[in-house]
Order: structure tokens, then C-alpha cells, then sequence
DNA sequence: GATGAATGAGTATTCATTCAT
DNA sequence: TATGAATGAATACTCATTCAT
């Protein structure tokens, strides 16, 4: 492991401009900067926060450690930027599975649809999740990620309390919170590391299991 | 052997480390890991992974940087008996608890203590269980804290093989592993950071009732 | 040979550039150059050296930081031009003040008339004659400002050479150094700034007689 | 010329520890403290502020560029303490001089003594106090040797005061100012370069004739 | 000519770890 | 054994300058 440098820069709570410091405008640019954060992607899924160097991702991606930072101000803004992109990406990986279900889908259908298309969405992109969500506490404000998160939530919630029309607004937080909860840690291999008999499927079904158990009390 | 060094960096895989290592023999040793340890815990606690420095709990320890390497070889290692010494406590207060259920308590009952206890040494330790959780991919090996939830897992596992005898043992996996996951993560502050609404008792009760639920099905 | 490039950079030694040298031709040249040096002097008078960008010149002057090094080989010689430029006008502005003296002032009354219009043109560009001045140790070759200034002492010298026919030439050097090193120090707050109860007449007034007491000897 | 990289490390105001992180308890580190400031006044008198880099002056001290941390927070630390030992030394030096003055010595004997023993003293560190006064600007607080050399002006103005009772205050002010300014500038070769004729014993004449010349009128 | 994106050398500072005393 | 001074590797970020369009 590498001496695991200890990076203390002030970080002083001015999340200010975690936004990228130039939005591409021209055709190069964009690609150049997709290039960036494409390659910053890998090294952060590969070595985590303490591991990203700047100097590393500028030669990944094959350009001047000088050109990141025509982008990006410091470090923690290009990976908020990696954050940001992993983030939409679920969302739209989510909203397109959630698109095939019918309106008339229950809680339960609607749970087991984002069950398993986090599942789907974790065998892609889990290592670079894992990396992104570690990396947050130095992103300034963790919001990000949780932002998003929080949408997927509001469209839950907002479904819930159209199927289930008699629970208390309270109680339909609690149930939320639960599941969502119990459902990211499973599928996020939160502190226990899922163990190798537990597949997929086999996961998707307890969690389909627990989501039922729940909601029919 | 030097007296008492707590090496664990050569250390190859896993050692059977269930078996208390060695305490200090001397008086005067022993006092001074503790009060290390104290100190360390109290800056791991404080300032995280990344604001652990030797010298800072050298200083906070009363002690000179040197003196931290004759009883750590290096960071990652003092942390890691932080670590070790936060699940001793853990594993010895839920013990405590678990000792008050008779006998023919049941698994339900089991879970609810397991899970009340939880919530009660969060409150006592929750910063630094964060803190310890977030290390502990810098530890070189994050066996240790899974290992002491592994103790802890392994004495349920028992607990419902006896009680629910008909339930086949792959099964009797998953459950627990779902059901561990989901407390730890909800009693954890997994990603979803606890809502204010949610006091200990409603998540307590919310969280019986998930796995009363489960259990039922 | 490009238009009107100012290259100062290759130069070896001491070119006799008391020469004006050529200046663009080209109407819109001129003024873009003019453009710059005017920026640029608000950035060193702001910022001094260390501060003196030239991104940050660009773009006060409205030019890409491209167009800079049309003009300017390098950052030392656009300060040079600044310098030039500064020196220029103060040549001029001490000299239109002395045309106001008839042919038949004496030296006291030159040295007066100098003081008086030096402290009126520092009113003016005190600012940036204090960043060009220090700037100076940068440019290379000292000699710029040093240049011009040697321009204003060879007029008096020879003034007074006329006026104090009987003092040995030598002498007259001494004389001249002490006063103008005297002057220059206490108008351009030297080392201890000017206090405040040391107003511009008050000064004058001392500077007066420090030179008559001096040539009276 | 090297390329003048510029420095903008904040230099927020806050002069707070511009005084050594640590005093020399120990004969050891004394010896290392004096080896280290030595080293660096070289490099000071050398190179000047830009080109104090702690590197060199690191392997000029023969010690490690950390050790330099060790007794200086920073750069600016460090040309303080330069500062600061040269002010010393003038000081000192002036003083040996004066104190061969009897109580009987004049006002003008006085300033003869001071011209002497400045330039003198001029000699010896001239390079060194020229770059130390350049460097002032970067120390944050800028009184450092000034305030020194406001000590000198303290004990002059003193002696003035009794030597000249029937002077107004505010004219002796006025006094010391000028003739301080213009010896000051004059030893220290302030803008205009002291010409190769003007050997120190014939600056020296002039100055005495100068303060002479004023005092007298 | 003008543009401005890309380059890449250059350096202060930190802190885990060592080791002479 | 304790001390704490000394070490030195390691890295983010800036900005003058260049050059493809």
C-alpha cells in the first residue's frame, strides 16, 4: 500500500467551486475533458482518493497536468465531476428500467424493479462506486451523490404514497428510509463484504423477501 | 521476543488471532499502550483516518513521537488496535446484554436485543466506530472488525440453528446476512445519513419490525 | 524585421537606445500596444512584480495573452516598456517645468523648480514609478529608468556648470550625486515611508534648503 | 536569468509566527539554527528573494530541507530571522561606535560618527542588507528592520533634542528625517548606483558637508 | 494577425519513520 | 527504554510561453 499520504489542504468548508471551472463549450474541449474524467474515472476506481494524483490521471488521459487544471481547480473538483457522471448514469439506468414499469405497478414491483436494477447497475460500475462514495467526506459537501440519490427517493416516495394512500406521511418516511437503507447496503456490499455464495439472484430475491415482509405488516 | 510489541505488519495472512495476543506484563508498559491507545482513539475519533498523526497523539498521549514505535511498528497498525479494542468493547457490551435473554428467548427476541444494544453503544461510540470504519481499508487487512462482527454473527447463527431447526442452513445464511447488513447499515449511518425524525426508538422499533417480518415469512 | 517588436530580450549590452526607437507604423499596432502598456501599467502599479500576470494583462488590455508576445518577446521586457514609458513621461514632465525657467535661474532655483515638479509628478504616478523601480532587479539591465534619469542629471550638471564656473569638475559630480540621490530618496519614500505630518510643502521647503545650505558651502 | 517564478502564497496578513517556531534550547540545535541562517544569508545576499529557495539553502546548511521546518514555519520565517540577526549586527556595530563618543560630542560629530560606522558597516554586508531590505515587502510585517533603525533614529533625535533646546519638535522631526534619509540612501546606494569615483571616504565628506551645511542654517 | 488551449518545469511544505544520545 | 531532532520522499498547483487553428 502506498504511504497513504496524508492530505490536510484546508478543505475550509467553501465548497464554493466544486464546479468544474469551465464548461466545454468547443468540440475539442468536450472531448478533451471527457477524455479527463474518463481516465480520472479508472484511476479513482483502481486506487481510491488517497491514490489519485493528479499526475497520474493527466498521463492516463494522455495530456498536461497543466490542462486539468484548465478544467478543473483542484482535485476534488474533478472527482465531484466523476461523481456527477456516475450519477447521472445510475439515475438513467434506473429511470430506464423504471420506464418499462406500468403505471399501474405495485410497491412491491416498483421496489424489485429498483432492486434489481441496482444490482445490474452495481456488476458495471461497483468498483468505481465503492471509490466514489469513500471520496465523498473530501468533496467539501457531500450532497452530490446524495442528491441524486434523494431524487430516486422522491419518485419512490411520491409512488408510495399513491399506492398506499391510508399510511401517515410519517410512517411512509420511516418504510422508505428502511428499505432504501437496507437495500443500498446489501447491493453496495456496505461493511460486510457480500460473501461468494451470495449471488444475484439469491440477493435480489431476499431483498424482493425483505421489501414484501415489510410492507405487508 | 521484545517484550510486548504489538508487530502486526509482517504478519502474512490470517492469524488465528481469536486468542488474546499478549498484554504488557509490565505495570508500567501497560499503562503507557493504554494511555496511547486512549489518546490515539480520542484523535481518530476527532479528526479521522486522514488527521491521524503521530505526533499529535504523541503529544495527546504525553509521550514522545518515539515511544509510539516502540509499541506500534507504524499508523496503521495503532489504528488497527483502536480498531481492535472498540469491537472487544462492542462484542463485550452486546455480550452483556445477550446474557440477561433467558435461554428461550426468541430468535426475534434475539434480534431485538442485538439491535437495541447496537443502537445503545453507538451512542456511546458512534464517531469513533465511523472513524474505525472508515480506516480500515488503510489497515492492510479489514479482517479485524469483520471478524469480531463475525464472532457476534457466529453466536446468532447458532442461537436461530436452534431455534428454527427446519429452516435449511444456506437459507439460514441469507437471513442473517440480510438482516446484519440492514441493522448495521440503519444503526451504522450507512450513506443515507439518520434523518432527524428518526429518534432510536421509532428506528428500533422500525427495525424489529423488519426483521419480525422477515423472520415470518 | 517584424513590424515594431520591442525584443529587449536578446540584446547583448548596452545598445545606444537613446534613439527612440521605431514605433509602429501601423495605426491599429499602435494603439493595441498602447492598449497594453496602459493595462499593464495598472497591474504593476496594482500588483507589483510578483503580481504583474500576464494572463491578467491580457485581459485588462482586451487581447488574448497570445497577442502579448506579438508585441513583447517576454514579461520583462512589456515591464521594460511600462518603465520606458514612465520615464519618458517624467522627462517630459520635469522639462516642460524647467522651460518655464529663464536662462538666467541659478542653480538654487533649478534644484528647487526640480524638487517641486518631481513631488508633483510623484502626486500623479507615485504608484507605479515605485513598482517599476523595484521591478527593476528584473528587467536584466538596470539601466532603463537609470538611463533617462542620467539624461535629467547631465542637464543640470551642465547648468551648473555654467553657473559655478569655479568649481572643479569633480566636485561638481559629488555635488550633483549627493543632491539628486538626497532628492530622489525623501520624494520616493527610500526606505522610511514619509510620515504623515510630512506634507509635499513641508518637504520642499527642507529640500530647498538642504540644496542651498550645500552649494553655499 | 531564471524565471522569476512568482510567489503568491496567500500572505494573508497574519505576520502571527514570523517568529521562529522554536528557540535554540539546546547547544546542538543553536549550532544547527546558526549553521542554517548563516547558509541562507548567503543565499539571500546572493540570489534575493526569488532565488531564496529552501532547498538550497537546505544543502548549503548541510542539513535536510525538512530540519529547515523544524525552526521556521516557512520562507518568509526565515528571511525574518535573517532580517532580524542583521539589524543586530548594524545595530550593534553603530553602537560600538557611538560609545566612543564622549558626552561632549556635537550634533554634527555625531552624524559623522553614524555616516562612518554606516558605511563601514556597509561594507561588510551591503549585498546582504540590500537584498533584506528588497525582501521586506514578502515578510509580511514590514516593520522589522525599520523598526531598528526607528531605534537609532530614537537616540539621535534625543541627542539633538539636547545638544538643540532651542529647536522646535517638530523642526527637529523634520531634521532627522531629511539628513536620515539622505545618509541612508546615500551609504545604501538607494536608486542611482554609487558611482566608481565615489570612494567611501570622499561619500563620506560629502555627507558630513551635507548635514554640516544643514544644520547650520 | 489573433486566439486561447495546451504545455510542463519548478518548489514549498508535510509527516511517517529512524536513530544517535 | 525514552527522547525528539533529523530525514527526505512525495505531490498539488501556477503561469510564462508556445503553436495549431
Amino acid at each position: 500500500m502506498a504511504p497513504t499520504r496524508v492530505r490536510r489542504t484546508a478543505e475550509p468548508a467553501l465548497p464554493a467551486r466544486l464546479i468544474p471551472r469551465k464548461r466545454p463549450r468547443q468540440e475539442r474541449s468536450r472531448a478533451l475533458v471527457d477524455a479527463i474524467v474518463i481516465a480520472a474515472s479508472r484511476v479513482l476506481a483502481e486506487s481510491g482518493w488517497d491514490g489519485f494524483e493528479m499526475k497520474t490521471v493527466a498521463q492516463r488521459a494522455g495530456v498536461s497536468s497543466g490542462s486539468l487544471y484548465q478544467y478543473f481547480p483542484d482535485r476534488a473538483s474533478l472527482v465531484a465531476e466523476i461523481v456527477e457522471r456516475l450519477s447521472e448514469r445510475e439515475v438513467a439506468f434506473q429511470t430506464a428500467r423504471a420506464m418499462e414499469l406500468v403505471q399501474d405497478a405495485s410497491v412491491e414491483e416498483m421496489f424489485e424493479a429498483t432492486i434489481r436494477s441496482t444490482l445490474a447497475f452495481q456488476a458495471q460500475e461497483g468498483a468505481l462506486m465503492r471509490e466514489a462514495l469513500r471520496a465523498m467526506p473530501h468533496l467539501g459537501r457531500h450532497a452530490l451523490l446524495t442528491e441524486r440519490v434523494g431524487t430516486m427517493v422522491a419518485v419512490m416516495r411520491a409512488w408510495m404514497a399513491v399506492k398506499m394512500p391510508d399510511v401517515p406521511p410519517r410512517e411512509l418516511d420511516v418504510t422508505l428510509h428502511v428499505l432504501s437503507n437496507a437495500i443500498h447496503s446489501l447491493t453496495h456490499d456496505g461493511v460486510l463484504a457480500r460473501p461468494a455464495w451470495m449471488d444475484d439472484e439469491t440477493l435480489a430475491k431476499a431483498l424482493v423477501k425483505l421489501v414484501r415482509a415489510y410492507l405487508s405488516r
